[in-house]
DNA sequence: CTGAAAGCGCTAACAC
DNA sequence: GTGTTAGCGCTTTCAG
C-alpha cells in the first residue's frame, strides 16, 4: 500500500476563527498550558501567564466551550425547568439562581414545562443532551419515565418549590400545606369562622392544590367551616374578582377568605372595593406570594411571603459545592419556609 | 521501534454509558447512519430506521449535543440577554420564544444584564462560547467591545424591544418615542393641558426614558405644559404611590398624568383612592405595558400594550429562517407596535 | 442508501 | 511547571 498515494485532506468549513492552538503559538507554550492556564491559573507560571493573557487579548480568543465540555465530560451549563417563567415566583428563583451561578462561570438553559409531566420529561431529556453540571426542576412530581432519566445521573438533582413527597436527590422549598395551615389559623386568631379559599389553576398547580388542602385541614380542625371556590384558568386580578362574586353568591356567611395567591387576593379586593364591601371589617382577606403590589394596594394585602429568592441561592450552593467536590449527602432536603406579612387586609 | 511495547491506554472516566456507537452496533448499521437518521430520518431506508429506532429506544439513548455542536460547529442553543426575566416584559418574550423555538429542538440559554452594559459584554462573551445558533439582545445600546464581539459572527444578532437606532444586524420592537408620543396626544384629545408624567429607574431604562422624551415632545408640540417626576429605583406601585404624593406637591395643577410603566400606574390608582382624588374626572392616568392586573383595577387603566409576545415569536421566526438557510436580508427592521388600551382612568 | 475516515477544539493523564 | 498524547461523541465529506 502506497501512503504517499493519499487523496489531499478534506475542506472543512472552520468553526472557529481562532483557537487555544493560536495563542499557544502567538504565546510560545503548549496548548496545554493555555488550557491549564485558563482553568487553574495559579498552576502557571508568571511568564507564561503573561505570555497567554497576551495573546488572548490581542486575538481575541474565545474558548470553545462545546469542545472542553465533551473533553471534560461536563459542561458549564445548569439546567432548569419551571413551569413558566412568566409566573413571578419562578421568575425570581431564576433569576437570583443565575446571579449565583454566574461566580461560577455556569450559565442557565431554561426550559418551560407548562405545568405538564410530558412536557417535562421531553425536557429532562434535551436538557441530558448537554451534559450539563446539574439539573433543576420544579416540584416533586414528574413522569416515571423522567426518574428513571435521573435516577442514575452522576450530577446534582435538585427539585425546588417543594417539599413533604420523595424526592430524586436534592429538594429545596417549603411545604405548601403549611402555608394553606398557616393561612387558616391567622384568619381564626382574627375571630373567623367561616373560611373561604379562592383558587386558579388548582387542577394543574399541585402546589396551590395543597395549600387549599392545608388550609381545609386546619380549618377543619378548629371546628371552622371552609368552602373552596376555584377556577380553571391561570391567576389574575379579573378571575380573583369573578372568583369572589361566585364565592359571596354561594357563600354569602363568608367572613375570611384565602387566596392562593396574591393575584387572586388583589381582584378580591379591588372587587370588595367596588361593591363597598369593608376590608377587613365584613371580609377578611390573605393572599399568598407577597407580590410586588401586595404591600401598595387597598387596604395593604396580608399575605404569605414564599422564598423564591433563597430557593434560587440554596440551589447555586448546592451546584457550587458538588462542583468543588465536596460530596453533599445525597437527598439533601432544605427547608426555606415563609414568613406571615400582617397587614391591615385582615 | 517496537509498537507492541506500548503502554496501556490510559484511564479516561466515560462521560455517557450508551453512544451513537452503541445505538449503531444493536441496529446493525454503522454510527453515521445513525447520525443520518437522527438529522434526515427520510434519507434512512424503512428498515434501517425501524432497527434504528428500536436501538435507540431499547437503550434509552440520549444523543450527545456537546459532540454534535462541536462536529457541526454550531449548537442548537440560543443565547438570550435581556435586563432581567423579573420584569414582565422580558419574561413574557423570553417565555414566547422558548415556546417558538422549541418546535424546532433549539435550547435558551438566559443571561441578566441588569441594565449593565459591562455585564452584557461579558455575557455575550460566554455566550459566544457556546457556539450558539443565534444570539438576542436586549435593546440597541451596546458597549464597543459588544459591537465588536458581534460584528462578525456569522449567525443572528437580533436585538429587541427597541427602534430607532443603529443596529448590529436584526431588529424586532418598536418605537419608545411613539409610546410617550401616543399617551401625550391620547392625555390632550381628553382635554387635559398640564400633563405630568412618572418615571422610575430611568437613568437606567433607556427606553422608559425614551417614552419620556416622546411624551414631552409631543406636550410641548401642542402647548401643553408637561413636567417629569422621576425615582432610581425599580418601578413598584409602592413608588408609584411615592411619585404621586411629590408630584401633586409639586404640581398641583396637573390634570393628566403618563407613567413610565403599569406597576408605577397602580400605585397612583391606589394613591388616588386613598386620597379622595377622583380619577378620571380630576386626574387621567395612563400607563404601559396593560399587566394582568390593569383591566381588573378602579377604575380599569388605560394604558399602552407593548407586543412583548410578538417580539418572542418573531425572532423564533427569524432563527427558523436563517437555520433552514433562507439568506434574509441583514439588517431587517420588525415593528411589532403596540396598541392603545382606552380604559376608564382616562 | 450506507459506511469509512477524518477531524471539530479542548481536557487530562502522564512523562519529563 | 510544561509538553505530549490520546481521545470525548458526533458530523460530514466522499466512495462505494
Amino acid at each position: 500500500m502506497d501512503n504517499t498515494m493519499r487523496k489531499p485532506p478534506r475542506n472543512r468549513r472552520k468553526m472557529q476563527s481562532v483557537t487555544m492552538s493560536d495563542v499557544a503559538e502567538l504565546a510560545n507554550v503548549s496548548p496545554s498550558t493555555v488550557s491549564l492556564f485558563l482553568r487553574k491559573p495559579e498552576a502557571v507560571s508568571a511568564a507564561a501567564s503573561q505570555a497567554i493573557s497576551r495573546a488572548i487579548d490581542k486575538l481575541n480568543y474565545v474558548p470553545n466551550l462545546m469542545a472542553g465540555g465533551l473533553a471534560a465530560a461536563s459542561s458549564r451549563a445548569v439546567s432548569i425547568l419551571v413551569p413558566s417563567v412568566r409566573n413571578a415566583f419562578f421568575a425570581e428563583t431564576v433569576s437570583s439562581m443565575q446571579t449565583a451561578l454566574k461566580k461560577q462561570r455556569l450559565q442557565l438553559i431554561l426550559g418551560h414545562t407548562e405545568y405538564d409531566e410530558q412536557e417535562e420529561e421531553e425536557l429532562v431529556r434535551m436538557a441530558l443532551s448537554w451534559a450539563p453540571a446539574a439539573i433543576v426542576l420544579t416540584g416533586l412530581s414528574h413522569s416515571a419515565a423522567t426518574r428513571r432519566l435521573l435516577a442514575n445521573v452522576a450530577i446534582p438533582v435538585i427539585e425546588i418549590w417543594e417539599l413533604g413527597g420523595p424526592q430524586i436527590d436534592a429538594a429545596i422549598g417549603f411545604h405548601h400545606d403549611q402555608v394553606g395551615i398557616a393561612a387558616a389559623e391567622h384568619l381564626i386568631r382574627q375571630d373567623r369562622r367561616n373560611l373561604l379559599f379562592l383558587g386558579a389553576r388548582m387542577h394543574q398547580d399541585r402546589r396551590a392544590r395543597q395549600r387549599c388542602n392545608g388550609f381545609l385541614q386546619a380549618a377543619k380542625a378548629t371546628g371552622a367551616a371552609a368552602k373552596v371556590v376555584e377556577h380553571p384558568d391561570t391567576a389574575s386580578a379579573e378571575i380573583g374578582a369573578m372568583l369572589l362574586a361566585e364565592a359571596l353568591r354561594l357563600h354569602p356567611e363568608a367572613d375570611g377568605i384565602a387566596c392562593s395567591n396574591d393575584h387572586i387576593a388583589l381582584g378580591v379586593l379591588f372587587a370588595c372595593e367596588r361593591q363597598k364591601i369593608a376590608v377587613p371589617d365584613r371580609l377578611a382577606v390573605i393572599g399568598f406570594g407577597d407580590l410586588s403590589f401586595s404591600a401598595a394596594c387597598n387596604p395593604p394585602l396580608t399575605t404569605i411571603r414564599p422564598s423564591g429568592d433563597l430557593i434560587g441561592r440554596e440551589a447555586a450552593r448546592l451546584i457550587e459545592e458538588h462542583l468543588h467536590g465536596e460530596k453533599a449527602d445525597a437527598h439533601r432536603t432544605i427547608d426555606t419556609r415563609f414568613t406571615l406579612q400582617h397587614r391591615r387586609s385582615s
